[in-house]
RNA sequence: GGGCGAUUAGCUCAGUUGGUUAGAGCACCUGUCUUACACACAGGGGGUCGCAGGUUCGAAUCCUGCAUCGCCCA
């Protein structure tokens, strides 16, 4: 056989991956048991994030360890799947097509959405809900071919039949068919009540979507006025534009401080709003004054506390972030009336209707009208400023100076501006009444690394709300309930109607429910279609009961779940992972899969965490051009599971110049023993000690490789036979034997040294499998793919086992292999110090050590001869100083 | 403020249940074209294992405290 002069990898890679796929070398066999099977539940990424190394090195890991359980002789079931579902998408969507969705908008057939060039950037053009939708689905169809063709690339061995995606058809089916399940099951409830919602998206979001931010802000400390006294309370607050939402002032029982006004009420400083004080053990004595406002909202304290002392409502901030109309009106008026009012907004006046819910008494009304106008209708943020100028420059409103300080915020972990509580109708998952079974179903699984099972905990533990399940947004599940509307034209949200579960997936904004007509859609009588889509996670956390199509195929589900591993990086414990361990246990009472198997992140060198808006991501595509995937591969291979790795372009080098070794030793091992006949190299010709004694330090590597593997730690098993591939085969043995394997007569030596070639590099190039898919594959054909007891593919070729070696003798002293590297290293010690070249003849070299150490060279020391080119090999036994031996030696003459 | 993790050679990282003189690769220096590979081979220099205590015959490893960094949660 010819082999290849050049390693040429984006020539390997381009043959094996079409030929694995000709060849179906990664597919599923459904008729296979559960017991043969290895399952994964496999991480669909955002396909409309960006791409960076992160990615290639953690979808690495699962590959790792899929493809050493498939050479265990697993039936692998590896899907692979996109999540295109949700805001990302939209947000993509937004910024390269220059549409936004408005809901009311009719849809428009002839609309063609195009790439907003440079130029073009800021217009955005309004369209209607489908048309968003449709350009979702262009933009996602493009995306989804650029990661497949990256993964496959990069030797993801993935069953391609078995790709889904969030969005599709199966995927909403699913999700609503999980939906309308646990609604049955009294799992899932709608509820109308402060949530916390992002200005920006307009969206209700849940608890793991939140992110704490530290923010400079400052205390102002407002006076109150103690109703009818000539004294005042000072109330300490970052958010001073609340203040028309006050509902009561709050204080510790224990304070003394401001124990007599307890029970009285206070005005509020600008709008005269009478609010009771109040105690409350949660009103902190140390915090700013003591005196702490109630607002609706201002945080989820406030809520709590509203919701114990049944406070009223005054919704000031609206969904869009600005403040809403309110009307005052004097203390003992008619406050459940409508009222039309005449207000400024910037310079133009405007008539509101104002709803009861805004009615606020005031001791002073015209007054509070007046300063309301002032912040009427402005962001938050801005009317904060102007109630702290307007209170600079109002006498008696400040006690003293501001302080300022830092302090948490929560955002929208996409968000850019501060979460507001907004009273809304959402849907929510029961999840707070679970929390010790949670806990539980946590325990039952393996945690890879083990530690990493305390983050699910603390996050279980620390859970303070239901899972809101619905989004105020366009592409994504819908959520799949009609209402009724009443003969006066109102939504009875309690009177759903609800689709059959064969109908799945139903969009009831397009889709009538049975026994209506769409003509009586929003009509009195008729019904409303839910306009609100799914969490994406309600869906991701499906990704098991979708890849094992869960709701068509009940024996095939039975098949897959729960499965065996589930890779993810490990910042998503408290989203995907928590989330689908959710539905499983609500589902089925069962956990999800046993494995969990965390990357960690790959840090930029300052380590910092690779983001987008940080600018520092590397794209992995020209890596793979540069390194091969191969390469990269290796590079991944070396992080250990949760440990963050920081970016070092440095690994890939090494990783190429390891396949180039592999292509280059097994090229020479091949070629010293291509020549015999196959029939010939059996176990039973290793005759010789040094090939004894090698195979004697390949049976502990295939020990602890496997044993590495089978605990998820592939990074230990890679760098265990790189360390017995270049060190111990390559430096040392294959020198050490080469000569023998140039004998022109077919020795039993030679034969020796050639079996022993063949059944250590075939073991070494399986070992080396699952993580340089395409160079082992490219080696094993030269010399193994029709070997009896393997496969064409060494991707499923049986993965080394000790019986494979069990038969060949141990060597007669059991240290013959060390202390013949020990003599190699003394002897070319010597000759590197004398700056010989390691080619050259010694005349003669004289070993010195004690009697076992001699009398197990004496079975190599013809090899070490004609390795180390010694004329004259003489053996003096005696203490050595350091190590097992020393050398005298007599060089050549100059 | 609470929790989890990290801190080992200039850099990136290993270091199995505590056990000879703490390892590798890269980088650096010096050699060597050796019938696989110069993207190679050989040799060399380089570390008070974050700091301070403690347990032990013996600690990078176990315990306590502290410092710095990262993440998660208040």
């Amino acid at each position: 056989m010819d082999l290849p002069k050049n390693y040429d990898a984006p020539d390997f890679e381009g043959r094996w991956k079409q030929w694995w796929a000709d060849q179906e070398t990664y597919k599923w066999d459904p008729s296979k048991g559960r017991d043969e099977t290895f399952v994964v539940d496999t991480p669909p990424p955002t396909v409309s994030g960006s791409l960076h190394v992160g990615h290639l090195f953690s979808y690495s890991h699962q590959d790792f360890i899929v493809r050493y359980q498939r050479m265990t002789g697993k039936n692998i079931f590896f899907p692979i799947g996109w999540d295109d579902n949700g805001l990302p998408t939209e947000r993509r969507v937004q910024n390269l097509l220059g549409v936004k969705c408005e809901a009311h908008l009719p849809y428009d057939p002839n609309f063609k959405p195009e790439r907003v060039s440079g130029k073009k950037k800021g217009e955005i053009t309004p369209i209607s809900r489908k048309n968003f939708v449709e350009c979702c689905d262009e933009v996602i169809e493009e995306d989804e071919k650029a990661f497949k063709q990256l993964w496959s690339r990069l030797g993801m061995s993935y069953d391609w039949d078995e790709e889904y995606a969030t969005i599709n058809e199966h995927s909403r089916r699913t999700s609503q068919w999980s939906f309308l399940e646990l609604l049955q099951k009294g799992e899932i409830y709608q509820d109308e009540r402060p949530v916390m919602w992002d200005v920006d998206f307009q969206t209700a979001i849940a608890q793991a979507e939140l992110e704490d931010k530290e923010v400079p802000s400052q205390y102002n400390f407002l006076n109150f006025t103690v109703d009818g006294e000539d004294r005042t309370l000072v109330v300490a607050t970052t958010r001073p534009e609340l203040l028309p939402a006050c509902v009561a002032v709050l204080v510790h029982p224990d304070d003394d401080r401001y124990r007599d006004a307890v029970g009285k009420r206070a005005l509020t400083p600008f709008f005269k709003v009478p609010v009771p004080i109040m105690t409350d053990p949660k009103a902190d004595p140390e915090k700013g004054t003591g005196v702490v406002m109630v607002c609706t909202f201002g945080d989820q304290t406030d809520v709590e506390w509203w919701q114990t002392y049944k406070l009223p409502l005054r919704q000031i901030v609206g969904r869009d972030g600005h403040l809403l109309p309110v009307h005052f009106v004097p203390v003992g008026a008619d406050m459940m009336e409508e009222f039309q009012v005449n207000r400024l907004v910037d310079g133009r006046e405007v008539v509101f209707t104002i709803p009861p819910g805004r009615v606020i008494p005031s001791r002073d009304a015209d007054a509070a009208n007046s300063y309301y106008s002032s912040i009427l209708g402005k962001y938050t943020r801005q009317a904060q400023k102007i109630i702290i100028a307007l209170a600079d420059e109002t006498p008696g409103i400040l006690a003293r100076a501001a302080e300022p300080i830092t302090h948490p915020v929560k955002f929208f972990e996409k968000g850019d501006r501060p979460l507001e509580l907004v009273p809304t109708r959402q849907w929510y998952t029961r999840i707070m009444n679970k929390k010790e079974a949670l806990l539980n179903q946590g325990r039952k699984i393996a945690w890879h690394p083990e530690y990493m099972a305390k983050r699910y905990e603390h996050w279980v533990e620390g859970l303070n709300q239901d899972w809101c399940l619905s989004r105020q947004r366009y592409f994504g599940v819908p959520i799949p309930v009609w209402y009724k509307i009443d003969e006066l034209g109102e939504v009875r949200h309690d009177q759903r109607i609800l689709p059959a579960f064969d109908a799945l997936p139903v969009d009831p904004l397009s889709e009538t429910p049975a026994g209506y007509t769409e003509a009586q859609r929003d009509k009195p009588n008729g019904f409303a279609g839910e306009g609100d889509v799914l969490d994406t996670w309600a869906t991701s956390s499906l990704s098991p009961q979708i890849a094992s199509q869960w709701v068509n195929d009940k024996t095939r589900h039975a098949k897959l779940f729960p499965m065996d591993m589930r890779p993810q990086a490990h910042d998503i414990i408290r989203t995907w992972a928590f989330y689908t361990i959710v539905k499983a246990y609500l589902h089925e009472g069962e956990i999800p899969w046993k494995n969990v198997v965390l990357s960690g992140w790959i840090l930029d060198p300052d380590r910092k965490k690779m983001s987008k808006s940080q600018g520092n991501v590397v794209t992995p595509e020209p890596l793979i051009d540069q390194y091969s995937a191969d390469a990269v591969r290796y590079w991944a291979g070396r992080a250990r599971l949760g440990v963050d790795t920081a970016y070092d372009e440095q690994v890939f080098k090494v990783g190429k110049k390891l396949c180039m070794k592999l292509f280059n030793a097994s090229k020479f091992a091949i070629g010293r023993f291509e020549s015999v006949d196959p029939a010939l190299l059996t176990v039973d010709k290793i005759t010789e000690e040094s090939d004894r004694a090698v195979i004697a330090e390949l049976r502990p590597l295939i020990e602890r490789a496997t044993a590495a593997f089978q605990a998820f730690d592939y990074a230990q098993a890679l760098s265990l036979t790189e360390d017995f591939f270049w060190r111990t085969l390559c430096d040392n043995y294959l020198e050490l034997a080469k000569q023998r394997t140039y004998d022109e007569e077919l020795t039993p030596g030679r034969l020796s040294a050639c079996a022993t070639l063949r059944l250590v590099h075939r073991v070494v190039v399986r070992l080396f499998a699952p993580f340089v898919p395409y160079i082992t594959e490219e080696v094993w054909h030269w010399a193994y793919s029709e070997d009896a007891d393997m496969a064409p593919s060494v991707h499923r070729s049986p993965w080394p086992a000790l019986a494979e070696v069990q038969a060949v003798p141990a060597p007669a002293h059991a240290n013959a292999y060390e202390a013949s590297v020990a003599v190699i290293e003394a002897l070319r010690k010597v000759k590197a110090e004398n700056n010989l070249s390691m080619a050259a003849p010694l005349p003669k070299a004289t070993v010195r050590g004690n009697a076992e150490t001699l009398a197990a060279l004496a079975t190599t020391g013809e090899d070490l001869q004609r390795m180390l080119k010694i004329d004259v090999l003489a053996w003096e036994e005696g203490a050595v100083e350091n190590g097992l031996v020393s050398v005298a030696v007599e060089l050549p003459q100059a």
